[in-house]
RNA sequence: GCGGGAUUAGCUCAGUUGGUAGAGCGAUCGCUUUACACGCGAAAGGUCGCAGGUUCAAGCCCUGCAUCCCGCACCA
């Protein structure tokens, strides 16, 4: 088909999208190291590695675009330009996706062999990432598939053992019994972000405890409490003095309490007296801890009562509670039931299972030293947040953080190089299987069958997939320029990177951080698959283009807000891209035969107005672009081509290229031309499709348009 | 309780250093005009949450209030 008919019929992005794509591959300019001209300064992102446990959604549509944008314009401005995909294994993530799926086939993962469950679960993940690179490509990510990771690669792993035993060395990492929260439905204990918050009515029991009355929420955990705690200032119990020993009657009969006085206690709640359960609360643990008390469990990993509990033993807790307040009021022991007890409770993110806090021994980071270094950077303005109130949320997080528990108890993930003593529990770092006995006790030791948090492993993404310490490529592109990722993850991710690449290569890994929001439906609620509102971003670029997508997820779409993504809003776009297709049309029919070689005949006042107008764009977009300002520089060129090159330029075009002199036409047909040029230039990271198409058939073209200059 | 954000046209949202309010979608009227009906033209629609303050000038800066959203912590 020659130039002229393809342009005859609409723009048909079907057609087109494929052999584009497949154009700038066969290029090879992916690969900075292949892009033409010199050019010494790197610029360089690290794509967020995708999950591999499902296809492709609405916001990694935003991901690729936001990031497309901003390296196709870098590339576009002689920087050697990588943009490193990759994808994300994601441990707890996948391994609940996973689990979902044998439950439907009637299996379940416990029980099974876990290097079989292991390699299932490899096999899912790798067979779905390479439909999501596919997925990938279809958005135009102009990504470098040669350098591409997977969160399992031998050398990621590799380089994070190191990490572990270089961090344990450091005294940074350390084994410790520590109360932790506990998800009885997925068997794993939890760091404090996999936590969600749910605020739910129950019950208040106020129980008799001997001369005390308590307030509860959770009875069946008071089986073995024998502390009693007040406050050292209430006068109520003035009388009572720490240590002192009651007697009295309790659920499975007499016991002997000790009273504990201690500033933890809220004078103002309940009765201002509670008993202590230090196995199953924080709080209760912390209060043990202090004074050197006993601690014992009640509660099972599956949520059932410990012999401790009596007559009650192997009862699930939910199942309990009504059979022991039963009891109590049999025994008079229950003074009131308040039935409206507002209160949060703790549940697991992903199955909404009240979480149950049980006493552990895990591996442990210490936070405080690496919050510290972060804080310094960032205070020092050394990393940008985009948008910038991010970065007190960050400053806020860091000056609060707590120590991280990095171990899981499932076998999707990469395994902690550590033995354990079975004697005392010490916990040793060991990568290369020498531990023989406990360093502590002589005592025997086991492998730790645990897996890393994958946040541990994601934390270092920037220099391990740049092949730190020796790669070529960790000299040339660490740190990184830009991360950009969801705001959601500022935390998991974002925090902990900065944290982990600073103490392992002591530079941040990353100079600007830009968080986007969540991508809603169009009534601006959250997507999920049980709301059946899930708005696959495929369907759309087939329906408009993934061109009329990108451009659509971007105009109108600032950092850090979250986008209700309607249907109408892209199909808007793809008239845009389809007008863009119809000036290009307009143009090249009307200059035929003109090259854009050579100066421009003597302009006139009139065409220097045009000219002005266009420069003052092109800076002002510019300037944009610069400051990742997308959304602004997208909707100026919008607004630019449509209601200024078609509405006015080509309309009295029109009537210049009819009745005007031979000098007037050729003016006019150069203005036309550059001003094409120029706009298929700047809206080239944004709609690269379209304007590479056009650009293939323009007077001006040399190379491919990607590695165009930005005409500035 | 601590922290963050939002409040602008019917809907979704822009508005960069303060200078007479913008876009898309929708709704209205009129056009098959030879780049485009995936289009063209015209008109409609906002006391910029409320109350003060700074300023020659405030959607934008300051103070307070209201409503909504999010994160963190927590009282058993």
């Amino acid at each position: 088909m020659s130039v002229n008919e393809k342009l005859l019929k609409p723009y048909n992005p079907k057609e087109t999208e494929e052999r584009i794509y497949k154009l700038w591959e066969d290029s090879g300019f992916f690969n900075p190291d292949n892009l033409p001209g010199e050019r010494k300064e790197p610029f360089t992102i690290i794509m967020p590695p995708t999950n591999s446990n499902g296809s492709l959604h609405a916001g990694h549509g935003l991901v690729m675009t936001i990031e497309d944008i901003m390296v196709r314009y870098k590339r576009m401005r002689d920087f050697k330009t990588l943009w490193l995909p990759g994808f994300d294994h994601a441990g707890f993530e996948t391994q609940v996706v996973y689990e979902k799926k044998l439950e439907k086939e009637g299996r379940t993962r416990f029980g099974m062999d876990p290097k079989e469950l292991y390699k299932e679960i490899l096999d899912f993940t790798l067979s779905n990432s390479k439909n999501i690179k596919s997925q990938i490509k279809k958005m135009g990510a102009s990504c470098d598939w040669s350098r591409e990771k997977f969160t399992l690669d031998d050398n990621v792993i590799r380089t994070v053992h190191q990490t572990f035993k270089r961090m344990y060395d450091d005294n940074l990492i350390y084994r410790g019994n520590k109360i932790v929260s506990w998800c009885p439905k997925h068997q794993t204990s939890f760091s404090d972000l996999e936590i969600k918050d749910e605020e739910i009515i129950d019950n208040l029991y106020y129980l008799k405890y001997g001369p005390f009355t308590i307030a509860t929420a959770r009875p069946e955990t008071k089986f073995g409490d024998k502390y009693v705690v007040m406050h050292p200032d209430d006068k109520r119990y003035k009388k009572y003095s720490d240590k002192q020993k009651i007697k009295l009657e309790w659920i499975n009969g007499p016991i002997e309490a000790t009273v504990i006085k201690d500033e933890a206690i809220d004078m103002e709640f309940g009765t201002g007296v509670m008993t202590i359960t230090p196995w199953h609360d924080n709080t209760d643990f912390e209060i043990a801890e202090r004074h050197k008390l006993d601690k014992k469990q009640i509660i099972d990993e599956n949520g059932k009562l410990l012999s401790i509990a009596g007559e009650f033993v192997g009862q699930h807790i939910k199942k309990a509670r009504p059979l022991i307040i039963e009891k109590l009021q049999k025994k008079g022991l229950v003074e009131k039931i308040d039935e409206n007890y507002k209160h949060v409770v703790r549940t697991c993110y992903k199955c909404g299972t009240t979480i149950e806090p049980q006493i552990k021994s895990q591996w442990f980071v210490k936070m405080k030293p690496l919050a510290e270094k972060a804080l310094l950077k960032i205070n020092n303005g050394e990393i940008v947040y985009i948008p910038e109130h991010y970065k007190k949320i960050t400053i806020h997080w860091l000056e609060n953080i707590i120590d991280w528990n990095i171990s899981r108890q499932i076998v999707w993930g990469i395994p902690i190089p550590a033995k354990i003593c079975t004697k005392c529990g010490y916990g040793m770092a060991d990568l290369e299987n020498n531990v023989k006995k406990c360093e502590k006790c002589s005592g025997a030791i086991v492998e730790d069958k645990d897996t890393f948090d994958t946040w541990f492993s994601s934390g270092q993404w920037p220099f391990i997939t740049l092949g730190y310490p020796d790669s070529p490529d960790f000299k040339t592109f660490y740190p990184t320029d830009v991360m950009e990722t969801a705001g959601e993850i500022i935390f998991f991710w974002v925090s902990r990177m900065i944290m982990l690449g600073l103490y392992i290569t002591g530079k941040v890994p990353f100079k600007t951080v830009y968080l986007h929001g969540l991508v809603l439906d169009a009534k601006g609620q959250k997507m999920s698959k049980s709301k059946g509102n899930v708005i696959d971003p495929l369907i759309l670029t087939e329906k408009y283009g993934t061109d009329a997508f990108r451009i659509g997820m971007v105009i109108g779409n600032t950092p850090g807000t979250s986008l209700a993504l309607a249907e109408e809003r892209i199909r808007g776009y793809k008239n845009f891209a389809n007008k863009l297709w119809n000036i290009a049309r307009f143009i090249l029919e009307n200059t035929k035969g003109e090259t854009m070689a050579g100066g421009f005949p003597e302009r006139n006042k009139f065409d220097e107005t045009l000219r002005t107008e266009r420069r003052a764009l092109l800076k002002d977009v510019t300037e944009d672009m610069e400051n990742l300002r997308f959304y602004l520089a997208a909707e100026k060129l919008y607004h630019y081509v449509w209601h200024n090159l078609a509405d006015k330029i080509i309309e009295e075009s029109k009537v210049i290229l009819e009745t005007g002199t031979n000098e007037e036409k050729t003016r006019r047909k150069q203005f036309l031309l550059h001003t094409l040029d120029m706009i298929l230039k700047t809206l080239h990271p944004f709609m690269p499709f379209v304007t590479e198409e056009i650009w293939s058939m323009m007077p001006s073209k040399k190379n491919l348009l990607m590695v165009e200059r930005w005409p500035i």
